[in-house]
DNA sequence: CTATTTTTTTATAATAAGTTTAAATCGTTA
DNA sequence: TAACGATTTAAACTTATTATAAAAAAATAG
């Protein structure tokens, strides 16, 4: 657990820049609220709780340097805010995202599911695939009583 | 092409608004820009064109009342702008796009390609799907000079 | 047709997310 | 210690989008 920061570290380092004391309490809030999307604002108050003196530009340059380094992915689910996802460790594809719009809640699929997808375009369109993003809009299990079958497959 | 616009304005009646002259500009500018993913600042810049009087306000609620009706799709490709699309007549799902890192092309996947992957998310996540967006980053046709074999599939 | 009500638009002000700037701070090196 | 580069802070700024109030247009009632 506290060697993911060291290897964030490693990282910052490699590209000559230094993990410091408000960039390391923006990446631990984001290590200990990895089920979550946070916004950078979110990410702010957050922080401001182990280190009440950062300023939210701060942040944003922080989050703004991690999704360079791809430590964590920038995205956004159409209300006006970006969200910030760690990109989760040795994985080599986006995961995917559920968003209910009943609830709001936004769950997260692992599993890769686009291979053969990414097949065919690449080979159809003669494009070179370096990224992805999925999300699917609906209903989650949570709000439609529908067939209940035990979960299969992992979720938020 | 002028059957567009009508069925357009049948949509818009059957929810009781109207098709006036400024919303008959704005979908027009759509229309005319099929190809495009516009901003509602660009849509405002070609709007203005014919109808010099418009307001960016009312271009703004147009377009938001044109997603309501899913007469066009709302999406946004990481830039800070939202950008809208014109949905496809009759097709029950969301075209995919293909944004190109390098010379920022965004072209259009109009076959589906996810069916498969939809089974799975119902069934798997118990997640009922109603909509979904799909992207691609990498390297378009263009900017790679890999192996041009003559193009399959519909693009751009 | 006029008067009245409802819808829509315009112009402008207000928000909110995100970025930039200049001065202060911190760590390191000469 | 002096000097330098990197980083942070606080505040100003930019830009996209939304809200508000008054004017205009359209629909409805008498
Ligand atoms: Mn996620
Ligand atoms: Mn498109
Ligand atoms: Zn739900
Ligand atoms: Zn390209």
């Amino acid at each position: 657990m506290e060697s993911r920061i060291d290897r964030i570290k490693k990282q910052l380092h490699s590209q000559s820049y230094k993990l410091t004391p408000q960039r390391e309490a923006t990446v631990r809030v984001l290590l200990e609220n990895e089920e979550d999307h946070l916004s950078a604002e979110d990410v702010y108050l957050l922080v401001k709780e182990k280190a009440p003196e950062i300023g939210l530009a701060t942040v944003y340059r922080t989050l703004e340097l991690l999704t360079e380094l791809k430590v964590v992915d920038k995205i956004n689910f159409g209300d006006g805010v970006s969200r910030y996802d760690l990109r989760t460790e040795g994985a080599d594809h986006f995961h995917h995202h559920l968003v209910c719009i009943e609830c709001g809640a936004v769950d997260e699929i692992q599993e890769d599911l686009l291979g053969d997808v990414e097949k065919v375009v690449e080979e159809g369109w003669n494009f070179k695939i370096k990224d992805h993003r999925l999300t699917f809009h609906g209903i989650c299990h949570r709000c439609h009583p529908k067939d209940h079958k035990e979960s299969e497959g992992s979720e938020e």
